[in-house]
DNA sequence: ATGCACCCTGTAGTAACTATAGGGTCAAGC
DNA sequence: GCTTGACCCTATAGTTACTACAGGGTGCAT
C-alpha cells in the first residue's frame, strides 16, 4: 500500500508517517519503481500501535521503549507494566495540577465584575501573590 | 537590580528573561556602563505577572493579550475576563480528557500479570483497538 | 498533452524555553 | 597586581512531535 492510504487507514498525516520512518520508528518500508513507499500489513500494525499508544499520552520516547520491548516476545512483561504504570502516574499528577489550576482560574473569574481593567480584579489577582518581599519558588 | 536578581526574585532563569525581552514580553532595560541589564521595580512587576500567568497555564500569546489588556487601564474589563474564560474551559477540556486516559490507562494495567510479553494484555491492547476493516479518527 | 491527485526529498517553522560556545566584567583574596 | 570565581554579554542550536512549504517527479484520465 502507499503511503497515503497507510495514512489514512490509521488516522495519520503523511508527513507524520515519514516523520516516524525518519525517527526509526518506523521500518523502511520497500520502495516501487517510482520511488514510492510501499507499504504491508506489518507496518500497518505497527503505526497503529504506534498511533494507538499516542493516543494515550506516551511519548515517542516511551513508545519506543514499548515498541522495543514488544518485539522481544519472550521477556517478561514487567518492563512493559512500569512503562505503563509510570505514565499513569504522571497522567494522575497531571490531573490533580490541572484540576488545582482550575480552582484557582475559577475562583480569579468569580470576581469579575464589569468594571474597566483599572480595577479588574483578573488583572490584580494575576500581577501579584507575594510581592517583592522574599524570592519564591 | 541585575539580571540574575531578577531571576531569582521572580524563579525564573536567567535565559528564561532574555528570552522574554527577546520576545517583547519585557521590556528592554536601561544598561550599566558595562553593558549589563539594569531593571527596575515595573520590570519585577511586569515580570511576576508573566511568571504568574505562565503558572496558570496561560500561553505566551495569551500572557500578550493580557499585558496589553491590562496596560491599557481604561479598557472594560470584559476582553480580560474573555482571555481567561476561555482558557478555564481549555483546561476544563484537558481535565476531562485526561481523566478519560487515565482510566483507559488504568484499565489496561489492572490486568497485566506475570507473563512474557508474548501474550502481554498491555501490548496487545495497545496494538488493536479496531483492526483494518475502515479508517478511524 | 494536459490536468490533477498523489508521491519524493530537504528544509524551516511551531511553543517555550534550555543549553552551549566564546567571550567580557567585577570584587575578593594572595 | 594578578588571578580566581561568580556573574554578565551575544548568538546559535537543541528540545518535542510534528506541520508546512518549496521544488520537483509519477500515474492516470480526458
Amino acid at each position: 500500500m502507499k503511503i497515503g492510504e497507510l495514512a489514512k487507514a490509521t488516522g495519520t498525516k503523511v508527513e507524520t508517517v515519514r516523520y516516524y520512518e525518519a525517527s526509526g520508528l518506523l521500518p523502511k518500508p520497500a520502495r516501487t519503481q517510482a520511488n514510492y513507499r510501499d507499504y504491508d500489513l506489518s507496518h500497518l500494525e505497527r503505526l497503529m500501535f504506534i498511533r494507538r499508544s499516542r493516543d494515550l499520552g506516551f511519548t515517542l520516547k516511551s513508545v519506543r521503549e514499548l515498541l522495543t520491548l514488544a518485539d522481544d516476545n519472550d521477556d517478561p512483561c514487567d518492563a512493559v507494566d512500569e512503562v505503563a504504570s509510570a505514565h499513569l502516574l504522571a497522567v494522575e499528577q497531571k490531573i490533580a495540577d490541572l484540576t488545582a489550576l482550575r480552582d484557582e482560574l475559577s475562583t480569579m473569574l468569580q470576581c469579575s465584575g464589569d468594571g474597566t481593567v483599572g480595577d479588574c480584579r483578573i488583572i490584580s489577582s494575576l500581577a501579584s501573590r507575594s510581592l517583592p518581599t522574599t524570592a519564591n519558588r
